[in-house]
DNA sequence: TTGTGTTTTATTGCCTCC
DNA sequence: GGAGGCAATAAAACACAA
C-alpha cells in the first residue's frame, strides 16, 4: 500500500506541491498556531486566477506542513482523466503525476476521493429518482382511493333507490290482487300495474310492449317482481348484478371498469407482490 | 471579524484479489 | 504477502452570514 510511507516536501516537484504530513502523528504535525497572521493575510481565495498558482514565490513561502489545494488546471486535467476512466491504472497514474507535477500518490488519492464524491452524487440521484417514482405512485393510489369512494357512494345511492322502487311496486301488486270492480276489468288503461311495469322496464320513449303483453307472468312471486326466465340477474342484489357484468364483460361500461382495475392493479404489483386489496368490492 | 458549515486533501485500517 | 480499493475520519482551506 502506498500510504505506508509519509510524503515529505519534494523541492523538485513542480510548483513546490507537497503532501500534508500525517496529521495523526504529533511529531510531524505542524500546529495551526504556526500559521501567523501574516500568512493568513497572504492566503488566497480558492479560485484565484490561474497565473497566481504558478508564482514560485507563493509556493516557496508556504510552510511544508500546509495542506495545498490543487490548481484549477490540475483539477481540470484530473477531471478530464476521470471522465474517460474513473479507475487509475499504474501507468496512467505515473503519466498524470508527471504531467501535473504531483506525486503519484496525490493522483491516486485524488481519484479515490473523486470516486467517493461520484458515489455520493450517484446515491443522491438514485434517491431522487426513487422518490419521484414513489410520489407518482402515491398520487395514483390516492386518486384511485377517491374514485373508489365515489363509486361506493354511487352504489349505495342506487341500491337505496332500488329498494324504494321495489317497495312501491310490491304494494301496488298487493292492491292488484284485490277483485277488480266490474266494468273496468277489460279496460287496460285503467290498470295501474301495467303502467308501473312499463315505467319500470322502459327507460325512455322506446318503451317495450313486452311487459304489457306478458303482464300476467309477472305475478309469479310476491318476492321478486322480475320474471326470472326472461330477466335473469334482475332479481339478484345490485352488487351481484355488477359482478356478473364484470364477469362476462358484456356491459357498456366495461372499458371504464377495466381501466379502473387495470390502474388499480399497478400499485398492487409494485408493492413487492403484497396484495393491497383496497379495491376489493365491499 | 468571527463563528459555522462545506469542500478538498490526505491518512488509516480493513478487505479483496492475484 | 503485496497492491490497490473503499469507508471512515481528520484537518486545512474556503464560503458566507451575522
Amino acid at each position: 500500500m502506498e500510504s505506508a510511507g509519509r510524503f515529505f516536501f519534494d523541492p523538485s516537484a513542480c510548483h513546490g506541491n507537497m503532501l500534508f504530513l500525517g496529521n495523526s502523528d504529533p511529531v510531524f504535525r505542524g500546529p495551526s498556531s504556526m500559521i501567523n497572521i501574516e500568512e493568513t493575510r497572504k492566503r488566497r481565495p480558492f479560485f484565484s486566477s490561474p497565473e497566481d498558482f504558478f508564482e514560485e514565490e507563493y509556493y516557496d513561502e508556504q510552510s511544508p506542513e500546509k495542506k495545498r489545494r490543487l490548481t484549477p488546471e490540475q483539477v481540470h486535467l484530473l477531471e478530464k482523466s476521470f471522465e474517460s476512466e474513473n479507475k487509475l491504472e499504474p501507468e496512467r497514474k505515473t503519466q498524470l503525476a508527471k504531467r501535473l507535477g504531483l506525486q503519484p500518490r496525490q493522483v491516486a488519492v485524488w481519484f479515490q476521493n473523486r470516486r467517493a464524491r461520484w458515489k455520493t452524487k450517484q446515491l443522491e440521484r438514485d434517491y431522487d429518482l426513487l422518490k419521484s417514482s414513489y410520489d407518482a405512485l402515491q398520487s395514483n393510489y390516492d386518486s384511485l382511493v377517491k374514485e373508489k369512494e365515489k363509486l361506493k357512494s354511487e352504489v349505495a345511492s342506487l341500491t337505496e333507490k332500488l329498494h324504494v322502487k321495489e317497495a312501491t311496486i310490491t304494494s301496488s301488486l298487493g292492491q292488484e290482487s284485490d277483485p277488480l270492480p266490474a266494468g273496468i276489468a277489460n279496460d287496460a288503461s285503467a290498470l295501474p300495474v301495467s303502467m308501473k311495469v312499463e315505467d319500470r322496464l322502459s327507460s325512455g320513449s322506446n318503451g317495450s310492449s313486452v311487459v304489457d303483453e306478458e303482464g300476467p307472468h309477472l305475478l309469479d312471486s310476491g318476492d321478486s317482481y322480475f320474471p326470472s326466465d326472461n330477466y335473469p340477474g334482475c332479481v339478484a342484489p345490485l352488487d351481484e348484478v355488477i359482478r356478473s357484468e364484470e364477469d362476462d364483460g358484456s356491459d357498456d361500461g366495461r372499458s371504464y371498469f377495466s381501466d379502473v382495475f387495470a390502474a388499480a392493479a399497478e400499485p398492487q404489483q409494485l408493492e413487492g407482490g403484497e396484495p393491497l386489496g383496497w379495491w376489493v368490492w365491499p
